[in-house]
DNA sequence: CTGTTAGCGCTTTCAT
DNA sequence: ATGAAAGCGCTAACAG
């Protein structure tokens, strides 16, 4: 049981510190000239009040006006990307009464040239804060120095990259992800079992920093837990489905004691249709990420574990990062890993359903 | 790339259908009298144009006053419900510059004369929405009457009451985390591996009805893939000490086979720390919520999974609900079942570090 | 360096 | 039934 303070003003701040509310102003926000005698007293008055602004009078009155980009790859519906866009296009919404604007801008996730164009773009509307995810980091660390040089912000999300300097990173921590994806996979396992790890490949994307790391999370659980155990990866690529499809009708021919399997980036889905196809089953899979496709063979029993955060959140609360630093000036947290959250067959629904944001 | 459109204002609303300012704001909250031409222009442009309030403005101008309860169990930082009163106290914060004072009302939750004293209050106070924990069935119900009475909404968290009619309810879905700890625990089981569980009782607390359902859950599972399993209980009285360690002594005497093991409250970390003191381990255990002791007992390896939700985004969400009702006037979805969690020693680290509100 | 003042978009009261 | 106008707490331009 509590009651609350009336909630006070700077009107009152100004009265109590016998100054008028423009020089309050003026302390609150570091503008102008003050004299060091009001800025004691008001500093004073504000400390003993606890005086606290009221966001929706200050949201109201400012007359700034800011611009944020984000820089992401193209997608269709139900791929990854997708839903980052949705954490953006919900940030953008809730902006509008800040006099916030958003542009978005997206690249071709396979082709690092776009990138560079629309970097370009980005650089020339000179945005007051800017969001992107990090796909090709030779071109990310060009547009970050420049970036930096301009000295606007920016927030990186989905991975990392060590040699530049964002505001903040939101995503999650690949190499723990790897770790926790063979305990699931591997926890009673035979301790010689045989692992297949698939790798799926496509032309022009060669292997991201998020994947090598998950991989090697994966390998330090096995040195410690289970260090006879057999690796055997599978290389797949994408565009050719009847010769996958050969590749994988051999490997299991080859490799019949598979009893577990995984997957490092998103396609765990391609997999488990050819194993269906060839009628493969009884092998425990894990993968990442809720793509539609992934869900499904979740839900269907063909893949066990999915791992995976809500991609919507990552790219939200990047946003409100940009926005509680430019507008609220408030500190923000540099490294902000996401939660590695596990989905069965039994807990995804719930997931699905739940509205995070 | 997109232009965002200049916000429109109820001004020009009013412009565009030749009426003043004041008659939309009547339309808009369905007060007052309104000739039904005007009211038919005003809708018509209304959505022509898409008109969105801006909600600072909105909350700036307001004066109504709200006041809302909240009816908690009391509780010791650390333990659950103080998880629960952090998301209120969010809430609350949050819910300042919008004219809503919170007032907190506690009970024992162990004592259900108590929750009797502090209903009353709350019916005395009059407040005009209410949070709370039903945790005495016949109380609640009697309270929830009085308050569909008096037309004052109200939201349950945490467990749900069938025979009432509240604004909406915040919590997990407990059947199907029965199912999914059973899951977890034997997927890899044996087929007639023995199960042990262990019911932890307290005076004056007699085995809620989230506890029942998570154990119907977990037997369905148990009936669905391992019909010839033998689950065996093991009931411990908190306050017995000495005693306790002697009946889970016995119990592994008599039961030497047991690899698998599960608590359906919150105490897994009291049968963990008899487990140790008795030097028994080897035992697949799985447990509920994250008290700090059972979060130790996870990150040392005595219990191998928790199954949990954010107590704190249960409370928050609740709360948040009953001011979008009231205030913003919007629609509630009534049943909200949060995700189920699957914490292990992997991923605690993040689940507890990421700032979910 | 400081005080005064005109709004921001919306709500609400008061005339008409 | 409707319009005009005051004012919510804060910002920022302006005058001194």
């Amino acid at each position: 049981m509590k009651s609350l303070p009336d909630k006070i003003r700077i009107k009152d701040i100004a009265r109590l510190a016998n100054v008028s509310t423009g020089t309050v102003d003026r302390v609150l926000h570091n503008r102008g000239e003050v004299s060091a005698k009001s800025r004691e007293k008001v500093e004073k008055v504000l400390k003993e009040m606890h005086y606290q602004p009221n966001v929706y009078a200050s949201a109201l009155a400012s007359k700034k006006k800011y611009t944020f980009a984000t820089l992401l790859p193209e997608c269709n519906e139900g791929e990854y990307w997708s839903d980052i866009k949705k954490g953006v296009d919900q940030a953008a919404h809730e902006f509008l009464d800040l006099n916030i604007s958003v542009e978005q801008f997206f690249f071709d996730q396979y082709d690092n040239a776009s990138f560079e164009k629309v970097a370009q773009s980005v650089l020339q509307l000179a945005p007051d804060a800017v969001l992107l995810a990090p796909i090709f980091k030779e071109q990310v660390i060009s547009l970050a120095t420049q970036l930096e040089g301009k000295e606007i912000p920016y927030v990186l999300i989905d991975s990392d990259i060590e040699e530049i300097h964002p505001l903040a990173y939101f995503g999650m921590n690949s190499l723990q992800s790897g770790y926790l994806a063979a305990k699931l996979l591997l926890s009673e396992a035979h301790k010689d079992t045989e692992i297949a790890i698939f790798q799926v490949y496509r032309s022009g994307n060669k292997g991201s920093n998020q994947t090598e790391l998950r991989i090697k999370g994966f390998k330090r659980y096995i040195e410690e837990h289970l260090p006879s155990a057999k690796l055997l990866s599978v290389k797949i690529y994408a565009q050719n489905h009847t010769r996958n499809q050969e590749i994988i009708k051999d490997f299991f021919k080859q490799h019949p004691h598979i009893h577990e399997a995984i997957t490092f980036n998103s396609k765990v889905y391609l997999i488990t249709d050819y194993l269906k196809k060839l009628d493969i089953s009884g092998i425990k899979f894990i993968g990442y990420d809720l793509l539609q496709k992934n869900v499904e063979a979740l839900k269907s029993g063909e893949v066990n574990f999915l791992l995976a955060q809500r991609p919507e959140i990552q790219s939200y609360l990047g946003m409100k990062a940009l926005c509680e630093h430019k507008i609220f000036k408030n500190e923000i947290k540099q490294k902000n890993f996401m939660p590695i959250d596990i989905l069965t067959r039994e807990n995804i629904d719930f997931y699905l359903d739940f509205r995070a944001i």
